[in-house]
DNA sequence: GCCCAGGTGTCTG
DNA sequence: CAGACACATGGG
């Protein structure tokens, strides 16, 4: 990790291949998201921070990542674990040569590198957060999913209100642990969806489901058998936490929607491919199926989908 | 009204 | 082990 400790704020240099602006694309992909705001070139965002609150406005100049401290200065430990944050938040410890070396030999991906160039994987640190969007976006469209998610984060997260607007923390899985399932149905969760939560909530809350425990396993199909083995967690949703939360680029969510739509599209077919077919495609991607997925997630915005 | 949605669990042959 | 089906509700 590379950055600089300025006091009221912090400077992160980044690697090269890295594109401040196209990230800032893929989290203004909604505007229903509550856990940032995207304004005049500047991501805000709530965390915790040495069990405090803070609230960051990042921004980028030439040479690095400006992060500022606008309601409330953290102390020294915290701003290391701020950087270490961003550092994570953006994916910056990737090299990506490797993938921009096989991708331009790739007939899917040419075009999109090209587009996108220094577009990293916006990951969710948090893995209860990571599990708990999947679970609410399974197998609904994604604007109720993140009408849904919104009512669960102002009604469970905390918040810190500055200058007129509301910044979220994401509810602890302690809270939802001792919720019931009509706390959820209420917030007009399916009785599934408000099952799966709580049990999730569960055993993170009991310490039996763990980021660490998880990342110790250090092998990917160690990592989703031990996912899927929790109730409401398949294939696709261990794989989406694995790429956005647990730092694998081999994870490979493909059964996702948004994937066979973007495929779809790149290769100008009236149909969506067949998960046989994606497999041929994908062959090519080894170990970075989930920079693929994530390049041709962000191909959708493009498209009006 | 109809089809689809960043799926999963369960049941059946 | 593959295939069908229920779930549950909003968005377009």
């Amino acid at each position: 990790m590379d950055w600089i400790d300025r006091g009221t704020s912090i400077e992160i240099i980044p690697p090269s291949e890295f594109d401040f602006k196209e990230c800032l694309v893929y989290l203004e992909r909604s505007d229903r998201e509550v856990m940032h705001q995207v304004r005049n070139g500047f991501l805000y965002k709530l965390i915790k921070a040495n069990q405090e609150p803070v609230l960051l406005k990042i921004g980028k100049s030439s040479d690095a990542i400006h992060v500022e401290f606008p309601a409330n200065y953290p102390s020294s430990k915290s701003r290391r674990e701020i950087a270490a944050y961003v550092w994570e938040l953006f994916d910056l410890e990737r090299d990506l040569t490797p993938f921009y070396e096989m991708a331009s030999r790739d007939k899917v991906l040419h075009t999109l590198i090209d587009k996108y160039h220094g577009l990293r994987i916006i990951r969710i640190p948090d893995l209860f957060e990571a599990l708990a969007w999947a679970i609410i976006g399974q197998q609904i469209n994604l604007a109720f999913a993140y009408t849904l998610k919104k009512r669960f984060v102002e009604q469970y997260g905390e918040k810190l209100a500055y200058k007129g607007f509301d910044f979220w923390l994401f509810p602890d899985a302690q809270t939802i642990a001792s919720l019931e399932t009509d706390d959820l149905k209420g917030l007009q969760f399916s009785a599934r969806k408000a099952e799966y939560m709580i049990g999730v909530a569960k055993e993170m809350a009991s310490g039996k489901l763990s980021k660490e425990s998880l990342l110790q396993k250090n092998d990917l199909g160690e990592m989703q058998k031990a996912l899927i083995a929790i109730r409401g967690i398949g294939a696709w949703t261990a794989d989406y936490c694995i790429m956005k939360c647990l730092n694998s680029t081999a994870a490979f969510p493909i059964s996702d929607v948004g994937l066979h739509n973007a495929l779809k599209m790149q290769l100008g077919m009236n149909r969506k491919p067949a998960i046989e077919e994606i497999k041929e495609i994908a062959a090519n991607w080894k170990g970075w199926e989930a920079y693929a997925t994530f390049y041709l997630w962000r191909s959708l915005y493009d498209e009006g989908l």
